[in-house]
DNA sequence: TGTATCGTACGATTTTAATCGTATGTTTAC
DNA sequence: GTAAACATACGATTAAAATCGTACGATACA
């Protein structure tokens, strides 16, 4: 039982949209979609349902109207997404992805907050 | 003059190669890809070739044997794959990123040193 | 009740990415 | 000098991703 949770672009638009509204229709997916690309509604839901048989959507019959909801929590994902672009990108090293973050100004000063509060809880071992 | 650094898979590896061990040749690259991957050698050529058309790639003619470099800065195509990985996953936010990645032991010890050592030198205000 | 609206299903089609086969030119080593 | 090995060029082909058009059932309501 393989689980290569390995979304498309276009999946991950659609994966996005849930993560960030939860679970909804093809309908609101599809609006929400607008705001970035202009696609047919019919390929949302086509690319929804295709997802589906995938396993990375579940849907909701029960209603005419279903309801999609993520198969997986996002966390499990996006840890996977973030394994594979670390392994790729910067040689399987957390530290050389952090180091170009913090180097790059792509960190806010919150974000160095955040991540110095991490650091200190990892500190303490309960 | 757009300047739109998007690597498709395939062209990722072939950066990867790259980037790790310098200007090299197609032969040499080849070589290398064919530890993760099994494709025809003229395959990787063509790529390569379709690259440097694409301004991804240089290349040097001046022997038979071409040598192949990346047109940009490694840090400069990681930092923008990076920022629309963040973007994209992350809703913009670098301190989820790396909440996720302390969060999931994809760190080692040597990571959580050297974003702390990171993090110490950007307290002092040279 | 009939027509406009909204829903799903699903078979093409289109677009893009990736791969390969064949032609042909250089170099190397007998 | 000639055959084997290795190089590029480049037109097809194949595979995968993304999109769309059409059919048709349910619902709303004038």
């Amino acid at each position: 039982m393989e689980n290569t949770i390995e979304p498309s672009k276009a999946e991950l638009d659609i994966l996005t949209v849930i993560w960030k509204h939860g679970p909804n229709t093809v309908r609101f997916v599809h609006n929400q979609l607008q705001q970035i690309k202009e696609v047919n509604y019919t390929t949302t839901l086509k690319q929804m349902q295709l997802m589906t048989e995938k396993g990375m959507l579940k849907r909701d019959e029960s209603s005419m109207t279903h309801i999609y909801s993520a198969a997986e929590e996002p966390s499990k994902t996006k840890g996977h997404l973030l394994d594979k672009f670390v392994n790729h990108i910067y040689e399987g090293s957390a530290g050389n992805l952090v180091m170009q973050l913090l180097d790059n100004k792509k960190a806010s000063s919150e974000d160095l907050k955040l991540i110095r509060d991490i650091l200190d809880k990892l500190d303490q071992p309960q």
